[in-house]
RNA sequence: GGGGGAGUAGCCCAGUUGGUUAGAGGCGCCGAGCUUAUACCUCGGAAGUCGGUGGUUCGAGUCCACCCUCCCCUACCA
């Protein structure tokens, strides 16, 4: 076919990695993604809302899943013609990033930070962000993310500028033209419609919508100021969040310290109380006991100690005599002398006495809780209101005097004596020493538990009296939810989350019992934070009058403003120039600062279904996208992180899903089954990975994934990947060789196949109908979320298409096949391909693309360039689907299995043709027509196949009885029973009736079941029975022979490293007799012209056995 | 501490309302076969006291009790 273009030659071992840079360039340079949303744009709207990934690192593997899993739905859907958003985001805000920047400039403490400027730190967090967005969107580019990115080169130079000169004006290209401001507001209108982008969640849109909601919040009452002993990190000097303490569980050991307490009322006694926190007892109030427990007082030497009785043996060293027993309630009221009395801060504490008694100083006491157990410690309970959620709430409950012993860097404070000052990690010691020195020391031992550790840096928490702020998440009623009165929900903000999670589809389904487990357990909000670099809570809490103001937005704040506005302007909503504006008091009219902390990193990722939408600048726009089809992270943590924090701030708003269905998935982890940490050694980086493994080779492993159980990522599970991908390889390049042999193109893509299929033999219409199966199945899975069945489904395809398809067709495309034949053989499998690869193309996307390129582009250039332009085939492919003939064909494969199985049995190797097969088909309604008959007969290498009706004959008949059925009735019966039908010691009766050591069972009761007669060449399986007639005729073992030599000649050809169309020269020594007659055929087969005399010496030889005789053999090329 | 789940072949694991010869699948191993798609694929095989102990039953991987180990969720008990 002279004139037109053939497929380019493939190398059988691709370069998946390079290839991949090749694949990006050709995006690149074709504008690939720019077109494919140009082509849907008018399509319908398929709304995917990305969760932000924080830009404080460059990206992981475990990142890459997640990714994946985006991508290969987008694409899909756009596919399938759907118009899509394609809106990365990028989380900025938050300590993370702020704990990492502290790190680069070796800081320790707030002080630091404070000394350094916080503008200048502020600006740093920024700094890092862009340096990290712009290393994650390369990153994401290349995992073949096709996202609306921004130009990472951009994103540095604002990072430049904002180092630089943060007011200097400069002008970025948007997607409707270019747009001027200063770097610093560049950089706060990032993601926004007129610069485009992916989102950041530092942005003033962002922060602002936050100020809204919080606004919102207040004006329904559900924010307030709480003042609570919370859990605290002295490094980072914030509180922590119950979401974030639960992600910071370690174990650890502290001292596990008994103390004794003197009762001065009784003289010689004294309680014994355990705490694991000694820098605690500096604080200590009261000792608490279970009014109901029995206590007891014992005498050790001199002393008389009162403990719990179920503590005696645990709590006590050495031995003890019990003098008296009494119930707690009897212990109540006794006074006793504290750890610290003489310390200035306990004695000012305790001068205001308690609230019932004011007028008088407070003394230690002995109160009830009725939380103190038996199981830990001495049962008596060491109380300290300032050191301890509990704690502190009891001593509110009874009124007690409160002492608080830290700062916020963790520092005790002034007025604890020698303790002041020092570091409380390091007061442990000095205390137990104290408590010798004052004769109150009994014992002290390594007590390991688990602990709450900061998330972040990993230092223990302390518990600390704070005031911060809340949003109440409403009262749990003790009652189903299904009894609650609109009333109760309509009072409780938790509730009417709940609501909104069940019109939510969570995938895998156990989500959607986390999510309300999560919202059950829920305590209220904290959304405040000590610390620097975060969203500015908007609140203004005036000292003078107390009354709360919460600002709705910048432009509120603009209006209230009465000083500092000015100082503000042109800066993005942070701290420390958010912190200059002041608003009159709406109380007293004073003016009124903001309060210093910044805000819950969740808001800022909470607020995204809202302000990456448009919700309030462009009303239609958010209408249209709202609420998100489709949203997907890992399930692990965003239960109570993003997941929860969308959906509190979207029932706020909206009393509305923001997201219609949810995938979640698990955890990568490393191939031993441990996490990946780098200091372990199996970690594996994301850069490292693209570069060794190649992405497609990544996603295909993500896309297998189950996705509730964590994934083993590691280097094996890659090349297990990767020899999947091969053997489509290999197909593709076999196509490639051998239509570039015969010279065979295309000439209108698929549309070949779909003109003339109709008349093509039965393994061509088969692979089209099973490639029209798979797209439709495929198309089907991925609708539903469930990439493992799609990929699975590919799978079995490619294996269909590789060992059955092109094994069955090879001899149709070489020289010398017919050649009409030859061309549907080239045609079917090419549709096949390129139906394939289309199916394949969202989850693998450069691998597709490579051959889309070879297979389509480069020989029909009318049709679209890039396989992800091209639409999803399940409706092309549909004409080609026939089931039937997948099933005769799937019998006709079990049939070919059984015979091989045969064969082995019988030492009868495939390359010895047979006379003949016998063959029973089980009937259900399908039958074998001789071309499905002629693949069984080529593949099994038998002269001819009969059919026939009845394999009864050739079986023995088994009888299994049915045990769920008998064995109730049977009971003892069943083992002779079970004896008698192994050992096949059966009377059948005419009604279909059986007799089994004397017991007879009616038909229902057993099965009965063929099973080969030994010693046959009969195989069976569920009613198919292949025969093998196994004589063989010196004819036929001459044919054997045949075979023999040519696969030999193949070999030798191989070995000579020769071209599949050189033509040889074959010289053959001592060949029997009776193989003579093959000799041309053999010849020809191997494009070999028979020599005759000598080899030459630099021809390729080999020998071996034929017929009892050796055989010598050489080849080498032939001339010319 | 509370709640839940899991321990089956060298490894990852399936195992229906208890049914007698414990296996679908994947990796690994051994053997054979097929093939100029040349370490791809196919067929066959080996190996397990089903975490332990006791119990119910004609019969237990499966049900019950206790114990051991691991994981997840949850929890500021001192």
């Amino acid at each position: 076919m002279p004139g037109v273009a053939l497929f380019q030659a493939v190398s059988p071992k691709p370069d998946l990695v390079a290839q991949e840079h090749d694949v990006l360039a050709l995006w690149d340079a074709r504008r690939t993604f720019a077109r494919l949303r140009a082509q849907n744009a008018e399509g319908p709207r398929w709304s995917f809302l990305d969760g932000p990934i924080t830009a404080n690192n460059p990206m992981g593997v475990h990142h890459a899943w997640g990714r994946t899993y985006k991508d290969l739905y987008q694409r899909f859907h756009a596919m399938s013609g759907e118009h899509q958003r394609y809106q990365n985001g990028f989380d900025c805000q938050g300590l993370w990033v702020e704990v990492n920047v502290e790190r680069d400039l070796g800081f320790t403490s707030k002080r630091d930070i404070e000394a350094y400027g916080i503008a200048e730190f502020v600006t740093l967090c920024k700094q890092r962000v862009l340096t990290y967005a712009a290393r994650q969107t390369e990153q994401s580019i290349r995992l073949g993310m096709w996202m609306d990115w921004n130009d990472p080169n951009e994103l540095r130079r604002l990072h430049d500028l904002l180092g630089s000169d943060a007011a200097s004006v400069t002008t970025i290209e948007g997607p409707d033209g270019p747009v001027t401001d200063s770097a610093e507001m560049l950089v706060g209108r990032l993601g926004m419609p007129d610069t485009g982008g992916s989102y950041f969640t530092f942005s003033n849109e962002n922060n602002d919508l936050i100020w809204g909601f919080l606004a919102e919040c207040h004006r329904r009452g559900w924010l307030y100021k709480g003042h609570d002993t919370m859990p605290w990190c002295a490094r980072c000097g914030t509180g922590i969040s119950q979401t974030e303490m639960n992600e910071g569980y370690q174990d650890r050991e502290d001292p596990g310290l008994t103390v004794r307490l003197p009762l001065p009322d009784r003289p010689g006694e004294a309680l014994l109380v355990w705490t694991t926190t000694p820098w605690t007892l500096t604080s200590n109030v009261a000792a608490a006991v279970g009014p109901n427990l029995p206590y007891v007082k014992v005498r050790q030497g001199a002393d008389l100690l009162w403990l719990g009785k179920a503590r005696l043996k645990s709590a006590l060293v050495g031995p003890f005599e019990v003098l008296e027993e009494r119930p707690g309630r009897e212990l109540l009221g006794w006074r006793y002398l504290g750890p610290y009395d003489e310390l200035p801060a306990v004695r000012e504490a305790f001068a205001g006495g308690t609230r019932d008694e004011p007028g008088q100083p407070y003394e230690h006491r002995v109160i009830e809780w009725s939380e103190v157990g038996e199981d830990e410690g001495t049962s008596i309970v060491h109380i300290a209101p300032g050191c301890g959620a509990e704690d502190f709430a009891l001593g509110k409950a009874l009124g007690l005097p409160v002492i608080a012993p830290l700062d916020e860097a963790g520092i005790v404070l002034d007025g604890f004596g020698s303790l002041s000052g020092r570091d409380v990690r390091d007061v442990a010691d000095p205390v137990i020493e104290h408590l010798k020195r004052e004769g109150r020391f009994y014992r002290v031992e390594p007590y390991r538990h688990r602990y709450p550790h900061c998330w972040r840096c990993g230092t223990p928490l302390v518990f600390r009296l704070v005031d911060e702020w809340f949003i109440s998440m409403g009262p749990v009623y003790d009652k189903p939810r299904a009894d609650l009165s609109a009333a109760e929900v309509d009072a409780s903000l938790r509730y009417q989350i709940m609501d909104v999670v069940d019109r939510i589809r969570w995938i895998p389904e156990f989500g959607h019992d986390r999510e309300l487990d999560w919202l059950r357990n829920m305590q209220d909000w904290m959304i405040s934070k000590k610390r620097y670099w975060g969203l500015a809570l908007p609140i203004y809490d005036c000292a003078a009058c107390g009354t709360v103001e919460v600002i709705g937005g910048r432009d509120e704040l603009r209006d209230r403003a009465v000083e500092g506005w000015d100082r503000f302007e042109g800066h993005t909503p942070h701290r420390p120039w958010v912190d200059e504006v002041r608003i009159d008091c709406p109380g007293c009219g004073a003016p009124v600062e903001r309060i210093r902390d910044v805000g819950n990193p969740w808001l800022d990722a909470g607020i995204v279904p809202f302000s990456t939408l448009h919700y309030r600048e462009d009303p239609d726009y958010w209408a249209k996208w709202f609420p998100a089809d489709f949203i997907t992270e890992s399930f692990p943590g965003q239960f109570r992180n993003w997941f929860y924090s969308m959906l509190a701030m979207s029932t706020v708003l909206r009393r509305e899903e923001p997201f219609r269905s949810i995938f979640g998935y698990a955890l990568v982890f490393a191939e031993d089954g441990r996490q990946m940490h780098k200091s372990w050694g199996n970690a594996i980086e994301f850069d490292e990975a693209a570069d060794r493994m190649g992405v497609d080779v990544m996603r295909w492993m993500f896309a297998k994934a189950r996705p509730e159980e964590n994934i083993a990522f590691g280097w094996h599970a890659a090349d297990e990947a990767r020899r999947e991908l091969l053997v489509l390889w290999n197909v593709y390049s076999f196509f490639v060789t051998y239509a570039r042999l015969a010279g065979w193109t295309p000439t209108e893509g698929i549309g070949d196949a779909i003109e003339r299929a109709g008349t093509w033999s039965v393994l061509d219409r088969w692979i089209l109908s099973r490639a029209a199966g798979l797209a439709a199945d495929v198309g089907a899975r991925l609708h539903e979320v469930d990439a493992v069945a799609a990929t699975r489904a590919i799978g079995a395809f490619i294996d269909d298409l590789s060992t059955w398809f092109l094994r069955r067709s090879r001899g149709r495309m070489r020289a010398g096949a017919n050649p009409g034949d030859r061309d549907a053989a080239f045609a079917s499998l090419h549709a096949a391909l390129v139906s394939l690869i289309r199916t394949m193309a969202p989850i693998l996307p450069f691998l597709t693309e490579a051959m889309y390129q070879n297979l389509v582009v480069s020989v029909v250039p009318a049709l679209p360039d890039s396989v992800h332009l091209t639409e999803w085939p399940a409706a092309v492919m549909a004409p080609h689907r026939d089931e039937p003939l997948e099933r005769s064909m799937a019998t006709v494969r079990r049939a070919v299995e059984l015979a091989r199985t045969l064969r082995a049995q019988s030492g009868m190797r495939t390359r010895q043709p047979l006379a003949r097969a016998w063959l029973a088909v089980p009937d259900r309604g399908m039958t074998l027509d001789e071309a499905m008959l002629g693949l069984f007969a080529d593949e099994v290498n038998v002269k001819s196949v009969e059919v026939i009706a009845d394999g009864s004959d050739l079986l023995d008949r088994r009888v299994k009885p049915l045990l769920p059925r008998i064995g109730k009735r049977l009971g003892a019966a069943i083992p002779s029973i079970m004896t008698a039908a192994r050992e096949g010691s059966v009377e059948f009766h005419p009604d279909g009736s059986v007799t089994l050591a004397g017991v007879t069972l009616g038909p229902d009761d057993v099965e009965v079941q063929a099973t080969p007669r030994p010693g046959t060449a009969v195989a069976e399986d569920d009613g198919l029975v292949i025969v093998l007639d196994t004589e063989l005729s010196p004819a036929l073992v001459a044919e054997g022979d045949a075979r023999e030599l040519a696969r030999a000649v193949q070999d030798l050809r191989r070995a000579a490293g020769l071209q599949l169309d050189d033509r040889i020269d074959l010289w053959v020594e001592g060949l029997p007799e009776g193989i003579a007659p093959h000799l041309e055929a053999v010849a020809g087969d191997t494009l070999a012209e028979i020599a005759d005399g000598q080899a030459p010496s630099d021809a390729t030889s080999a020998e071996l056995v034929l017929g009892g005789g050796t055989v010598r053999i050489a080849v080498r090329r032939a001339p010319g």
